[in-house]
DNA sequence: TGTCTCATGTAATCCGTTACATGATTGG
DNA sequence: CCAATCATGTAACGGATTACATGAGACA
């Protein structure tokens, strides 16, 4: 058997601190566990019909619109499915692969990708720098605060440790870029 | 359309260092990759085939195992393909997704979540460990090593800032455990 | 003899993204 | 009036894993 999927364990998640339309559930998630989970509208709505099957959920429809309310047997499930250990997930990263085979490229197109890394990590520092300022007006609930803030804090150290990388690797694999003048002695 | 899969990739670089079996190949993918990078036999021997019709790699058969070859056009477009940007992937993180929920979990659950990423990211450096002393005793094409090398400790960094933000995360959201006597004033 | 590693490949299936289809409402 | 946002859903497709099928050689 396939990977078990965990949209359902994201979606009840989110349900468990408000209800939801779908399409707010899929804006809740990308703003708020965007730096690490995501979700798309073809995963999201199969999900709500198959929670509400399974009776997890239960909707109310106003206008063209339903929204989605998580039930006590959802909650229980939610907590059960959070104990449960997810089997990890292989990794793929592009940088690093690339980096790998670094010798089939010449130093401009190796620096380039250090580059990238680096903003992309320091990208990655300010949105985090935001959301703290988010938590700390307490413009959400504030039971989860602690929770967010500590995912949060995560990814910042995730990023702190690739700036770290990035420098110390322009200084290992790339050649000292050539002072113009002969100036050691 | 969808990711690109960059598999090619992996396969293409994987034979600019050495000739090789799909079953050796998935080895080296495994052995020195895998802190990175993963790709399954399913994806490996149908990849071989296509990357022969477009004339980047050549066979030969010895009795039941076919070897291949990178040619120069592989070479070529492996330089090509490593310089693309790839296009970030979404990321899912499984822990993380936990602890955002940690509300609906009591401390055991969530002590139990942070020692297992504790134990994951001990366990990593310890095979980051005896990369390095492979590197160093140049049991490997030691071009490459620098390269190499760079991968390892960007796996470093980053299990370093999960045992640090392990550690910091415990003293954040666990509640401090109540120490047996009344000692405080 | 039986199990382990080497070796190749395909089919089923799942997971997830993207594109498509549809339409109401709001604001410039 | 037109664009953007809110809102829901499905179909097609692609990527990747897993299971299955097969068989040789080593070695215990």
């Amino acid at each position: 058997m396939a990977r078990q999927s965990q949209t359902d364990l994201a979606v009840l998640g989110a349900l468990s601190i408000q209800p939801m339309t779908g399409y707010e559930l899929r804006q809740a998630i990308t703003d708020v566990l965007g730096h690490f989970w995501h979700e798309s509208f073809g995963q999201i709505y199969p999900c709500l019909a198959t929670l509400q099957q399974l009776g997890f959920v239960t909707s109310t429809s106003v206008d063209r619109s339903s929204t989605y309310r998580i039930t006590a047997a959802g909650r229980r499930e939610l907590t059960r499915r959070l104990r449960d250990e997810p089997e990890r997930q292989q990794p793929r990263n592009a940088t690093l692969l690339r980096v790998f085979f670094g010798a089939s490229l010449d130093d401009n197109d190796l620096a380039a990708i250090l580059d990238r890394t680096e903003l992309q990590a320091r990208e990655q520092l300010s949105t985090f720098a935001a959301a703290r300022e988010q938590i700390a007006n307490g413009e959400h609930h504030s039971v989860h605060g602690h929770y967010w803030l500590a995912t949060v804090s995560a990814g910042e150290h995730a990023a702190r440790a690739q700036l770290a990388w990035v420098n110390e690797t322009r200084a290992t694999i790339l050649a000292p870029p050539k002072s113009s003048g002969k100036d050691s002695p």
